[in-house]
DNA sequence: CCGAATCCTCGGTGATACTG
DNA sequence: CAGTATCACCGAGGATTCGG
């Protein structure tokens, strides 16, 4: 299923895959915004300023199927899903952190 | 000129920012390769594995155009282009290797 | 050797309406 | 509230050829 191209992006050099995860244009500004807290669907489409609903569900199930997130429901009325970082997640924090740093002395 | 659409990628956190100037695919392989030493055209094509010569025309263009990178051309025959990373660009490296430690840790 | 010029494909993205 | 379902677009990326 799916079969993705996996052509070698480059020389084994390993940042070319993890770019392949978090290339997409909403996959850091949705991990920033859990990096604070867990969030619930319809907070996370606020926090993320002008993603739809649509892209957010694509991005949050692509994350969630990196490893880079989890989803958790509740058998609630009206339903509740709560979406928050795991550790592999987490450990993106100095990355965000490197590439503000290098925004504030470069941007 | 250009007149970028620049919609608010998200809130204002910078990041976004940082990710249009190196979300592209042969960003990063680029920078890598000339983070070790200065190059030539032809060496780049080689050294960036799996490039074809409009792509990385195209990438030297707009890298060069944010300044991350330096092109010197000398009046030779056949010509010689050399191509080197700026102080911006060598700022990245922090950067990456975020990304390579995080790419060793959980990928 | 170093590109510029074309042509084409394809997936990421967006807007909107609908459902459990 | 938390998604699914469609339709449509645009530009990044690729293959190839031509020029200085």
């Amino acid at each position: 299923m799916k079969e993705k191209k996996e052509i070698s992006l480059e020389k084994p050099c390993s940042v070319g895959k993890a770019m392949g995860i978090i290339k997409g244009r909403w996959s850091f500004p949705i991990i920033r915004a859990l990096m604070q807290e867990t969030l619930r669907f319809k907070e996370l489409e606020r926090a993320v300023f002008s993603i739809n609903t649509r892209m957010l569900v694509k991005e949050l199930k692509e994350l969630a199927n990196e490893g880079l997130i989890t989803r958790k429901a509740y058998a609630t009325v009206p339903p509740t899903v709560e979406y928050s970082l795991t550790e592999k997640g987490r450990a993106l924090r100095p990355v965000i952190a490197e590439i503000e740093k290098w925004s504030a002395n470069f941007l």
